[in-house]
RNA sequence: GCGCCUGUAGCUCAAUUGGACAGAGCGUCAGCCUCCGGAGCUGAAGGUUGCAGGUUCGAUCCCUGCCAGGCGCACCA
């Protein structure tokens, strides 16, 4: 449709007319301008100096449309409002109920992106501060594979750096080996804290550390051993929080990983007369960008995040040669990237680097911090989420075996706390609140998977009163509802398309929310195990279809569907 | 001081990047047949989109200036 359009643009217009990246066709914004809308004839107008209307009548007129279209019009100050054939409708729904993938596109095929998301620090519990870079980039990954792109999914975790001075010198002077068995990483993060609160005041216990660090950078193997233990502590931690929220990765590869590069990215840059010494460090300088220098090699020759940084790019590229590489993190790292993406691209490297920054979250009385003491554990979130949902389904669902109903709750608690965080807009900052983040009710995950499990329910008792399944291909629109359910399903691959390039997947929260919603209307006012036969069937099918696409986009959202709830 | 972001119904959030009378949920009010799952459905009330200008057929969106808040700005990540 886009393509007939665009061409008939180019072809009364001339091609310079628009742009072909420009949207034509979008859904329509109210049901009585029909099911589409293309507004394209407006500004066409204003730069060819001629009425709009009279540039859209130029533009329908003789236009091949594709079969789908029934009839189109141009209304107030030149809207094209196009409306879809029923019939059109119908077969599109039967052959999504028929297709595996719901009729998306795999428009990745042969491209490679690689994500960067989740990345929390070694020694440290996961709060839920880091809810969101891991929720967020998990849903992206699950999109863009599902494209068909080969996702890289990279926890990029903080292994590495001057913490571990701290830290290995804290261990040796005040660890509790039974608290270390019973909570390794709550331990851990306690040395730690007591032990920097001792080198702020005591010089002597900051230049052990130091010693501790460079020790622990030479390859001490003491040191080695005690850091690597850190890391496994840390990273069985992280992987039970993990498999709660069915969050997988391909590689995890920390900052230590790239240690061996940090001098030869240093010294590439300098050689390439990109670095220069600046007050004892090395440092890029970003005037032509409009940015602030950036240090690649302290004073005392240490090595920083943007040396890490760098060569975990030209590490990324050499191995994998992606097409893009995602970086998933909070709005603070705003800066850091964009030096980094601009030296990236003096370097010559050619992928694309995007930065996926979310908003902040905060606690209702400010933003909280280790130190403050007022962090809230990821795992005591999930949880608390879990609790409040076994509740609910032990009134709702008393019948309910006591293992199933535990398997609900799990599913439900999760599915809310992520899709919590995945229903708005990530650049929105958050304040973060225990009944927002374990909302069941209203715009939420169990009012998709509620829906989810009466369509399902619908079935069984076909099958149970009537028999098998009918065929997919009988399926037609004899209803106003079963039209406005009908168009929803339609826009599902554009929905998934849209909210994987612009990297927000509320976009298709927002649309399976919306579906939910027809699909329950029609649910509640349109009889259909009780129509007739025939008209029984295709609407037996239309629920088919809907649960289709729910399940997929919860799916893609990493939200589980479980047949009752 | 410079830069990035945010400000939308009482509350929590949307609005397909300039489109048609700004939409949902929660809360409030009024309803839903011995009927497929009431975690549901129908309806009502609720708005000067922070403020003031500008650009044009048209602005929550773009530009300018204010107000309020968040975040960042050379050796932490």
């Amino acid at each position: 449709m886009n393509g007939a359009l665009r061409d008939a643009v180019r072809e009364r217009f001339g091609t310079q007319a628009v742009a072909d990246q420009e949207l034509f066709v979008q859904p329509a914004t109210s049901e009585k301008f029909g099911d589409l809308q293309c507004n394209v004839a407006m500004p066409l107008a204003r730069r060819l100096g001629r009425a709009p209307r009279e540039v859209a009548a130029g533009l329908l007129e003789g236009i091949r449309w594709p079969k789908c279209v029934e009839r189109v019009e141009i209304a107030g100050p030149g809207f094209i409002n196009i409306f879809l054939s029923e019939k059109w409708l119908a077969g599109y729904c039967a052959r999504l109920l028929q297709d595996e993938r719901c009729l998306v596109p795999e428009v990745g095929a042969g491209r490679v992106v690689v994500m960067d998301y989740s990345s929390p620090n070694v020694a440290k519990p996961m709060h839920i501060g880091h809810i969101r870079s891991t929720v967020i980039g998990s849903a992206l990954d699950r999109m863009y594979r599902y494209l068909g792109y080969r996702v890289i999914a990279d926890n990029h975790i903080g292994d590495w750096g001057t913490q571990f001075g701290i830290l290995i010198l804290g261990y040796r002077h005040f660890v509790d080996q039974e608290a270390l068995r019973r909570s390794p990483v709550e331990e851990l993060e306690r040395v730690y804290a007591a032990s920097y609160a001792k080198a702020r005041t005591d010089r002597e216990w900051m230049e052990q550390a130091r010693r501790e660090l460079v020790k622990l950078q030479r390859a001490d193997p003491e040191n080695l051993a005690l850091w690597s233990r850190f890391v496994q502590l840390s990273l069985q931690e992280f992987e039970r929080i993990y498999r709660r929220l069915g969050v997988r990765f391909d590689l995890v590869r920390g900052e230590s990983y790239y240690r061996d590069r940090l001098s030869g990215i240093v010294a590439m840059l300098k050689e390439r007369g990109l670095a220069r010494e600046s007050e004892g460090a090395q440092v890029v300088f970003l005037e032509e960008e409009g940015l602030p220098p950036c240090i690649v090699q302290k004073r005392d020759g240490g090595f920083n995040y943007a040396t890490t940084d760098l060569a975990t790019i030209e590490s990324r590229i050499q191995e994998f040669s992606p097409q893009k590489i995602l970086y998933v993190t909070d709005e603070r790292q705003q800066l850091h990237f964009r030096q980094i993406f601009a030296i990236a691209r003096r370097v010559g490297w050619n992928t694309e680097l995007v930065h996926v920054w979310f908003g902040l979250m905060r606690l209702p009385e400010g933003t909280f911090s280790t130190r403050e003491g007022n962090v809230i554990r990821l795992e005591l979130l999930l949880d608390e989420a879990e609790r409040r949902a076994l509740e609910i389904v032990r009134q709702t669902s008393p019948s309910m075996p006591e293992d199933q109903q535990e398997e609900v709750a799990r599913a439900v608690g999760i599915g809310a706390v992520k899709y919590a965080d995945l229903s708005q807009n990530p650049q929105s900052t958050v304040v973060f609140t225990w009944d927002k983040a374990l909302s069941l009710e209203g715009n939420s995950a169990p009012y998709l998977q509620y829906t989810c499990a009466r369509i399902q329910s619908v079935l069984d008792k076909y099958r149970e009163t009537i028999g098998p399944l009918p065929s997919a291909e009988s399926l037609e629109l004899t209803h106003p509802q079963e039209r406005r359910v009908a168009v929803r399903l339609v826009r599902f691959a554009d929905v998934v398309l849209r909210s994987a390039s612009r990297y927000r997947p509320n976009l298709l929260a927002d649309y399976l929310s919306d579906l939910a919603k027809e699909y329950n209307t029609f649910y509640q006012n349109v009889p259909f195990l009780k129509s007739e036969p025939g008209v029984r069937e295709s609407r037996i099918n239309l629920c088919r279809a809907t649960a289709a696409v729910l399940r997929r986009g919860l799916t893609l959202l990493g939200i589980e569907t479980p047949r009752r709830i």
